[in-house]
RNA sequence: GGGCGAUUAGCUCAGUUGGCUAGAGCGCUUCGUUUACACCGAAGAAGUCACUGGUUCGAGUCCAGUAUCGCCCA
């Protein structure tokens, strides 16, 4: 029965391990008991092993999903990974690089192979995480977005998409990223200021009559203009107006239109104002602005760039003269230095200013990123029946104004959707309302292959009239080639009869490989772009789940309809519009309005000391293997849960263990040259400066490297210890605890049990409440903190302190001490079920559990048994308000044996009036424990020389055994508790004083307030009284 | 430029609809190894709740403005 002397977590994380996995804890059964609980994993990419952030995502998670278990819930938690279309692809072609290979030196197949093995190992890699981490996930539901069921469902999802017109091609500027080649999410650029120059270019009118000078960040793109606009209120467009310019270099005639977008000169608090000429170059094929100016005033596109960002007159530049041949090929940046090197020369370059903008990069290359025009595939989620759903999604109360009203009125799954903090709901419902169709297409070869196949006819060999130019959807049976109607293939065209072409578009469903052979032999070309990863992910919650069609794969019958809506979804609030909008308005679509989940609760994110998002390239971020090695999993689990509060992000300050001598300590910081506050590349050993070390920053930059004189210091945080220090305070607890059960016996009512018992139950009870409030509101810091309080100050610091004297002979007070430490060791094993674990095997042997106003089952495994019940009578509101009395007792009492140097072992004798004896009578032996007493005996018998203490307006005199009261500290005690207490008295009085207090606040809390100017008013005189009789005595015993 | 949020003890953070003398953990100071625990116990010091106004009997909490920082969207 008895503990080990201390808590080994290396060694029993891996048994209890064991023993959840061979009971198959978290596996589930659709069909099984219980009101359904469900949460999808997000998915994380398997580009990389996963750091803090996953850690306290997962562990919100694994906290519910194991309350709810224990509450007999029905409780799936699906795990998996995501492919991460570019962020796998670059790793791998960085890696590949450093072969010195190139993606395009292999073929697609061996190219995805490559990627296929990273994959493998990162997957991997992050299961074993999680299951280090204690995830109590579905193991035999493990879902890659890219494996055989995911794929269906893309499949299927594309094909319907495609059949109802939601999906949609169109030459359109993409964000392009010139590096990686692929155009890329808005949200996957980053906009970065950079100091760049605004340069002023002359521009010849036609009629040689002077010119017009624009200004422009990009002069390179001026090969590409269409028009030069001003502004309709600028004095200088009336004499403008219907003019045209000559095109320097190019030669090309280009009309001025006028357009309100453009700044005028000083005009406005636009920055762009002060360095505006009024004149804007518009290059509608290289700017989104100008995109839009040129659809208003119908101006040529001109693209004159290749797809790596070179100038190039092959993608859509025909009137390229001899004059532009020097440009032709030149990078952006190497055109941008020779156009303006010729337009100085030919005296038209104007001022250049320095200026401070922003510009969008690639998050994966960090080029910048070119306004792009290519073919690209998107999906309207601007139609009302994907944005508008998501919006009508939404909970009343949490949406501002009215969604979009919908044709056949209110349906069943409307209103449903909440998001914990409330805040994030504006979030999402700005997202939705500024809506823009999604470009899906990436350039890519690590995806979901685009399921259309294309071949181009020309218009004349088309059998029947294809229609007007342009888009044409829904149009099978046009009679062309392979056109006629087919199940699970749908087409569409696009007319262009300037060029004399008609392209065919066929999208073929899952499943029909056999109209997809027949294409190819016509012809036809399958799509070589892949899907935007978000595509996929946007489906997980129908895809786990074996959506279209369960029945086609083992064991996945039933879940849809059991699980689908799930519960809740855990994430990081930047994933708001990436996923969790895309995820309701395709789940919604495909499902008849159902919701992927009901609720979505938005944790914090992890920034290092300084503020900073921990990332690689910073070497600031801290591995969870590396806390879970130096502290347990349990201690990187609490601190996790500890810190998901909800009104900011939370900073975690970076330390390093010293390899030499394995002590953590608070690194020495430099500025990097980007300016971020990082760890200096070499340290000093602390103890011994002598001894050096590198930092994970200082190998990333090259500027250290690890060596046996100077080893790695690993990145920490001393965050971690309070976890730590808590499972060993619960393990101790536990162990005395034990140690003390020998004969445990059910008490035959509640009211045998002295008051201290029945204060414990009565925290445990109240606690239970809380918690369980905590945690259906997402709130498990509150939860973290609730059995914080129970575990050390309740049980710890009180209860156990208390029953010292009494247990071993108090076979009653076993029984509730045993049923107690179970019942906590249930309350605390959501959130650190390891150590919980362990220690329940032992309690288990110990006998049976339970009192008769406190439910335990019983079980094999605490992971797998009951959550504590417990009537609400056990609240007991007498037993807390009598034991918090002598709490304070005691704390006093405490106070004075510091004060009066009276060591611990010293035993006092204290003299109380009745009203403190009929308080401390059901205590007995325990007070006389905690405040380290030999006798308690009538105030009237104090000796001279005793020293007082203030006790809700009465004194309670002591004396030690052994030596003599100091009197000094006595008077100064005395005195500053006159002071306190006059300043207490008279800050009542002042605010009973006040006339429009007394009328205008409420009667119980102005009633509140006379009473405790009584009390203060009997402590003053209590502690008047005491000082009064000190000097006295201290007079007589100085004279 | 628009939106959201933050600013409370040396550090990291709580603080529910305004209402007793603003809390916790770490760190710091003093004392202590009593048979659960030094990853511990007892006690203590430490806050002009960013700033300026306003509403109110009463503001850390509500409103307006200012400053600084962060995130999202243009």
């Amino acid at each position: 029965m008895h503990l080990p002397k201390s808590y080994s977590p290396a060694e029993a994380e891996p048994l209890v391990r064991t023993r959840w996995e061979e009971a198959a804890m978290g596996h589930v059964e659709p069909a099984g008991e219980g009101m359904p609980f469900s949460i999808l994993i997000p998915p994380p990419n398997v580009t990389a092993a996963l750091h803090l952030g996953h850690a306290l995502n997962n562990t919100l998670q694994d906290i519910l999903i194991r309350y709810h278990r224990m509450r007999g819930e029905k409780t799936l938690w699906m795990p998996g990974t995501d492919h991460a279309g570019i962020a796998t692809q670059s790793v791998v072609e960085k890696r590949l690089a450093l072969q010195g290979i190139r993606r395009t030196d292999m073929t697609r197949e061996a190219f995805v192979e490559k990627t296929q093995e990273w994959k493998d190992e990162y997957e991997a890699t992050i299961l074993e995480q999680l299951r280090l981490m204690g995830a109590s996930c579905d193991w035999e539901r493990t879902r890659f977005t890219m494996d055989p069921v995911c794929t269906a469902a893309v499949r299927s999802a594309f094909f319907k998409l495609f059949d109802d017109g939601l999906i949609d091609r169109g030459k359109r500027l993409v964000n392009w990223d010139p590096v990686t080649r692929t155009a890329l999410a808005d949200d996957e650029v980053d906009m970065l200021e950079v100091s760049g120059h605004m340069y002023e270019l002359r521009y010849p009118l036609e009629d040689g009559d002077g010119h017009v000078t624009v200004a422009t960040t990009r002069p390179e793109t001026m090969l590409g203009d269409t028009a030069v606009a001003v502004n309709p209120a600028d004095p200088r467009a009336e004499g403008l107006r219907g003019r045209h310019v000559v095109l320097p270099i190019v030669g090309r005639r280009i009309p001025i239109v006028e357009d309100d977008y453009v700044v005028m000169p000083g005009v406005g608090d636009d920055p762009k104002a002060a360095f505006a000429t009024g004149f804007l170059k518009v290059t509608p094929a290289h700017d989104t602005n100008d995109w839009d100016l040129g659809l208003r005033h119908d101006l040529d596109v001109i693209n004159v760039m290749a797809p790596d960002g070179s100038i190039s007159d092959r993608h859509g530049w025909d009137d390229a003269t001899d004059a532009c041949k020097p440009f032709i090929g030149l990078s952006r940046e190497e055109a941008r230095t020779a156009i303006v090197d010729w337009f100085r020369n030919e005296g038209l370059l104007g001022t250049i200013h320095d200026y401070e903008h922003t510009v969008g990069h690639s998050y994966r290359s960090h080029a910048p990123i070119e306004p792009y025009l290519s073919d690209q595939w998107y999906v309207r989620v601007t139609d009302d029946r994907l944005g508008g759903e998501a919006l009508r999604a939404m909970a009343a109360d949490q949406m501002n104004g009215e969604p979009p009203a919908r044709a056949d009125g209110p349906h069943e799954h409307d209103g449903q959707l909440r998001f914990t903090p409330e805040r994030y709901a504006r979030t999402f419902q700005s997202w939705h309302e500024q809506l823009r169709d999604w470009c899906i297409s990436r350039q890519l070869w690590w995806g979901h292959r685009i399921p259309v196949w294309s071949r181009t006819f020309s218009v004349s060999e088309a059998s029947s009239d294809p229609g007007p130019d342009g888009l044409i959807l829904d149009s099978d049976g046009c009679g062309l080639p392979c056109a006629a109607t087919a199940e699970g293939r749908s087409t569409m065209l696009r007319v262009d009869r300037a060029n004399d072409e008609l392209t065919v578009f066929a999208c073929i469903d899952h499943g029909h490989e056999k109209l997809e052979a027949e294409l190819e032999t016509e012809g036809y070309a399958r799509d070589e772009d892949v899907l935007d990863t978000w595509f996929s992910s946007a489906l997980w919650p129908l895809s786990t789940m074996g959506w279209p069609n369960p029945g086609a794969f083992e064991g996945l019958d039933g879940l849809l309809e059991t699980f689908n809506p799930t519960s809740v979804l855990c994430t990081a609030r930047e994933i708001i519009t990436l996923w969790v909008s895309r995820m309701v308005m395709f789940n919604r679509y495909f499902r008849d309005g159902t919701l992927p989940f009901h609720d979505v609760a938005i944790h914090p994110m992890i920034q290092d000391g300084h503020g900073q998002k921990m990332s690689k390239s910073l070497g600031n971020g801290v591995d969870p293997r590396d806390i879970i090695k130096t502290h347990s999993t349990d201690a990187l689990r609490y601190v996790m849960a500890s810190i998901a509060t909800a009104t900011q992000d939370v900073r975690l300050p970076l330390d390093l263990i010293c390899p030499h001598t394995g002590k953590t300590f608070t690194p020495q910081f430099i500025t990097s040259p980007a300016g971020y506050t990082v760890t200096a590349p070499v340290q000093d050993c602390p103890d011994d400066p002598s001894k050096k070390m590198a930092t994970l920053y200082g190998i990333l930059t090259g500027e250290a490297e690890a060596t046996d004189e100077c080893p790695l210091a690993v990145n920490s945080s001393s965050k971690f210890d309070m976890g730590r220090n808590l499972a060993t305070k619960l393990w101790n607890a536990a162990r005395f605890s034990l140690g003390r059960i020998s004969s445990p016996a059910q008490p035959s009512s509640l009211d045998e049990l002295c008051l201290v018992d029945r204060w414990m139950l009565s925290r445990l009870a109240s606690t239970l409440e809380h918690v369980e409030t905590a945690l259906a509101g997402f709130q498990v810091h509150l939860y973290t903190e609730a059995i914080y309080d129970l575990v050390w100050r309740d049980f710890c610091d009180w209860y156990l302190e208390c029953i010292k004297p009494t247990v071993a002979d108090d076979p009653g007070q076993q029984q509730v001490l045993l049923s107690v430490l179970d019942a906590i060791l249930r309350l605390v094993q959501p959130v650190c079920p390891f150590v919980t674990e362990t220690i329940w095997q032992h309690v288990r042997e110990a006998g049976g559990t339970g009192l008769p106003s406190l439910e335990l089952d019983p079980g094999d495994l605490l992971a797998t048994s009951a959550w504590p019940r417990m009537d609400t009578s056990s609240v007991d509101r007498e037993a807390a308000a009598l034991f918090s009395r002598a709490q304070e007792l005691v704390n006093e009492v405490r106070r004075a044996r510091a004060e009066q140097g009276i060591g611990p072992r010293d035993r006092i004798t204290i003299h109380v009036p009745q009203q403190v004896k009929t308080l401390l009578e059901p205590l007995e032996r325990a007070a006389m424990s905690l405040m380290g007493l030999d006798a308690i005996e009538p105030a009237d018998e104090a000796p001279q020389g005793s020293w007082s203490i203030l006790f809700e307006g009465v004194e309670v005199h002591g004396a030690s055994s052994l030596g003599s009261m100091d009197i000094e500290a006595e008077r100064k005690r005395l005195k500053a508790r006159v002071t306190e207490c006059t300043k207490a008295v008279d800050g009542f009085k002042m605010r009973l004083a006040n006339k429009n207090y007394v009328d205008k606040a409420p009667a119980h809390v102005v009633d509140e307030t006379r009473e405790a100017l009584a009390r203060a008013k009997d402590d003053l005189a209590a502690a008047e009284a005491s000082l009064a009789r000190l000097e006295e005595h201290g007079e007589g015993a100085g004279g």
